[in-house]
DNA sequence: GATGAATGAGTGTTCATTCAT
DNA sequence: CATGAATGAACACTCATTCAT
């Protein structure tokens, strides 16, 4: 079973596949990047990522359907260190605290890709967005956050006069708008400054 | 029965121009509300208007000139708000709280025009955006509030350890998230409540 | 009214539209005869009218519009024909007869056009066709015979033992499926005796 | 053990092959039924024949090359028919009435599968249909019918009167266009009937 | 024998823009 | 001032076919 050979055909054999798919979706995430979504035509992505003009209808059938596994990819790598904090944390204020800090920080370092979900995300504000992918997923993120509030207030991190469900729309929007201010405003944002400025924000108005 | 004639005719002549402008505008307004700014088409937009399918680019010349009249004019009223809050607030502070109540509460009720602004900030989060009017809007609006903070740790409204340009953009970045919450999230949000949240949480973190 | 410059607007104005409308429906005509439905794409259509590309979504909106003016456009003419035989006509009998040889005539001459229907009609066998026009073209034209027959029998003309509408299916279904031959099969197909026979065989069966 | 096995293997193996054409084959019949053959891809076959998007190229090399052997399966299927009605037939006439009667029988059901043939035949009456399988078929068929009826005179079971190629072509257009109507008219059409008229045609227009 | 990854041509459609009227 | 005919580029998507496995 260790056979080079058999691990190399296993490789090719089933690999490609995967290969493919994972240059697809980093060509559609830098292309969306840059240039947006709908100027991230799928002829664009393929190339971009080394292969032709049609592997993405191939591989993924449809460009609505390359969004929500770019999604998904996206949500699936942030999940894994959401998890471990909560895991880490000694109560639901200071796992919201560092959860907050941790997304935050993504946005500071001006990389190529992590744009990807905020351009995403305001393309899903119009009402006729054909993807419903970014909706189900934010209003899944606003319930998290709403039951972490709640939490913390019942085991004594957070105060019990705040509103948890009116509060997480106001920290989830904090949360977007923040990254889109840097990405909208051309003079560079010291992103390290205001992350401090919302974990004191936080404490301030979440602490008993 | 000429001459007033006449007038009304040299009146109507020049104001027809106004009122086909103004009903362009009202029809992209609502068009991009509704489907966003890429499928309204200017086509669209001038047979909403009542007129003809080439009567934008008469006026506009550009599609990329009329987004910018639009915003123009959606900010001039805004402004109109600003302007009267900041002369009958007693501080700073004040001025800060009714003016961010103010903004929160256009889009309180689901109506149908307030998104499009929202629908164009959103479509200028990629980098490679055509207009550049909305970049250059918010890096103003940023510097009214920050100039609004600093004004206010002169006042003794604001507690002087905030820092006024960190603290501008979280706060200008929740008022863009909170809106655009609301749009993407299908189940109804209470924004009334959120907009005591966000009164009450600036008091706690600007008072001295 | 009659200034030759009035005029001369006149025609620019309205009748370039129909101008063009005419050259692309001719041209669809003849590039459907030539290559089929699915072959005849709206570029070629457009070129081949002297055109471009993308006129004709610009006047049809739609290639299935197109098919549906083509399919009026071609009826229409056919319904003066049958409308003058019908007025012509001693009674019912004679009426068929002549409709019948009229009908037959047309792809006697192996002309360019005349195929488009058979085409149209032969590819809206399938149950997945998009166009319901030739369907439920198909069921009036099948009515009309049936009426026609019916009254036949009333007035004295057509035998009272056929059953008007299995020999309605009979007769439309030999109308269609003659041309269709014609059209299939490579070898010259000498139309003239194939009408003479239908003419004495319809009386044959049809006669009291 | 290993004997037995072998011939097994041997034999699956071949048969594997003829298993799978058939397959492809039914596939692509209910396809073609259901869709039209444009929209009956080489993928959907595969895969609804139960195999791979590739099998079809792998089998028959090119779409038009399976077309034509399932023309030439329905085409085998039916000369079965034919082939024991002539010999169990006492005339030339009688032969002719029961292989049309025969053939009509097929499209009474509204079975799945019989429609194939119809879609195919109307899809070959543009001239530039790539596949002339068709079209060969049909000259033979016409063949046929003709001798048919020319023997008929001899034998004394026809009438003499009859132009044998111009009866013919007015013949196999009838048996074409009738399956053709019922495929396009929505409304349930008794085919029951129209094989009593067309019974009743033949007869009166072909006894001596 | 069978699979399915990869290609690239082709289609209908939408759209901003130009320009003659 | 206003219309709308005409253009041509761009897009998502479908598909037959090739070929490595």
């Amino acid at each position: 079973m260790n056979s080079p050979v058999k691990v190399e055909t296993r490789r090719t054999q089933q690999e490609r596949k995967q290969d493919a798919e994972n240059a697809l979706l980093d060509a559609a995430e830098s292309l969306i990047a840059e240039q947006g979504i709908e100027q991230a035509s799928l002829a664009k992505i393929g190339e971009r990522a080394g292969y032709s003009r049609g592997l993405v209808n191939h591989h993924f059938g449809t460009k609505d359907n390359l969004l929500k596994r770019l999604l998904e990819r996206y949500q699936a790598g942030f999940r894994l260190v959401l998890d471990n904090i909560a895991k880490t944390s000694k109560n639901s204020l200071e796992a919201l605290l560092r959860s907050v800090d941790a997304y935050l920080e993504v946005y500071q370092v001006p990389g190529r890709k992590s744009p990807a979900f905020m351009i995403m995300w305001g393309a899903a504000l119009p009402p006729a967005t054909p993807s419903e992918a970014i909706s189900d997923s934010e209003e899944r993120v606003l319930s998290m956050i709403t039951a972490n509030i709640e939490h913390g207030q019942v085991d004594g991190s957070i105060n019990t006069n705040v509103d948890p469900e009116a509060y997480s729309v106001m920290l989830l929007g904090m949360l977007r708008g923040i990254p889109g201010e840097t990405l909208i405003v051309k003079k560079e944002l010291d992103i390290a400054q205001v992350r401090q400025e919302v974990q004191r924000f936080i404490k301030q108005t979440l602490k008993p």
